[in-house]
DNA sequence: AAGACGGGGTT
DNA sequence: AACCCAGTCTT
């Protein structure tokens, strides 16, 4: 059975019903607020982003503040929630709307996409939540419940996957009421047409969807790519002098662009080839990223090759007390939280 | 068109 | 361990 075309009133209705998640950004019509949250919200649930976005917000009440903050600060904040460009970019995006567009946020879709870090999915979601423009949101949850709906084959990583979903979702999209049916969608992807155990009989589709139909809800959507986990070796060079660590910024298209970390020598293993005095109780600390597994050995090193390998890699010394001002990554933190230097 | 980019929660 | 998340940018 097809859809029919009363099936945004069905999906707006389940959303009103008692079925909406209740998130701090719910309703929200300033476009830097929405703006803000769909920024955080890129490849992350939403429950992580909550205390961040509040966080965030009070230091930054608008983005003329948010805009004059220093960049460290921004980064500190952000700390944590990875995906560390989408900071870069937030702040890119602050200064040229405070500095260079009279502190205004572009309201057409071809003005948001242009902004560092907005791509299709964000440019649709503040078009539509913040100025009430008819453009559809294709996110994870989207992408998903239209694969189920048409069982479709078509892979959503493909080029060809990207344009028949969007197409699809402007398609069904209520254009009369395009902020409320964006919310309703993703919350009806988040909380029903889930990717495992979906609840297909709590879903106000559920008797027009071609996989609930045939039995193969869990077979959608098809990806074509495969994920492969490389192994990283992290072999970093720790020198306190008691009161001090010295530690540099990561510069350079890798992981943890623009956080900070110590004297780092990268290795296909776990051996490494220069020779020194190991701590007895050096840590290895390991920790697993979508595409990377990294393990990372802290090595407490003698003063005397101190001055040479500040120059080698450009370290800055910081005082103890003030290393909660320099973001970092996670497995640095681990580091420091067991040596009680935080 | 394909890879890279974090960290945490689910299954 | 594999998969996913209110995706975007770089190569």
């Amino acid at each position: 059975m097809s859809l029919p075309n009363t099936h945004s009133k069905s999906l707006i209705q389940w959303h009103l019903a008692e079925n909406c998640r209740d998130l701090p950004w719910k309703s929200e019509k300033d476009p830097y607020k929405i703006w803000l949250s769909e920024i955080l919200l890129q490849q992350t649930k939403a429950e992580a982003v909550v205390p961040y976005y509040n966080k965030i917000l009070k230091h930054f009440p608008t983005i003329q503040l948010l805009a004059a903050a220093k960049e460290q600060k921004i980064f500190q904040l952000w700390q944590g929630l990875g995906y560390y460009s989408r900071c870069r970019n937030l702040i890119l995006t602050a200064k040229w709307i405070s500095e260079e567009n009279s502190g205004l946020f572009p309201n057409t879709y071809e003005g948001l996409l242009a902004l560092k870090g907005i791509g299709p999915y964000t440019a649709s979601a503040v078009a539509s939540f913040a100025f009430n423009l008819p453009y559809a949101v294709v996110d994870g949850n989207v992408y998903r419940i239209i694969a189920r709906l048409l069982a479709s084959a078509i892979p959503i990583d493909s080029a060809e996957g990207k344009k028949y979903f969007q197409e699809k979702a402007t398609a069904l999209m209520d254009k009369k009421n395009p902020a409320i049916y964006n919310q309703a969608i993703m919350d009806l992807g988040a909380t029903i047409c889930k990717p495992k155990n979906p609840l297909c009989l709590q879903c106000p589709w559920h008797k027009y969807c071609k996989a609930f139909s045939t039995k193969t809800v869990e077979k959608f959507p098809i990806k074509s790519k495969k994920l492969i986990i490389k192994k990283r070796h992290f072999h970093y060079l720790v020198f306190d002098d008691g009161k001090h660590l010295y530690i540099r910024k990561r510069i350079g298209n890798d992981i943890w662009k623009d956080l900070h970390e110590f004297a780092l020598i990268e290795t296909d293993d776990e051996k490494i080839g220069i020779s020194f005095d190991r701590n007895p109780s050096a840590s290895v600390f390991q920790q697993q990223l979508t595409h990377q597994k990294i393990t990372a050995y802290f090595y407490v090193m003698l003063q005397k090759v101190l001055r040479k390998t500040i120059t080698e890699y450009g370290l800055e010394k910081v005082a103890y007390e003030n290393l909660e001002n320099y973001a970092m990554p996670k497995v640095i933190l681990d580091f420091l939280h067991q040596n009680k230097y935080l």
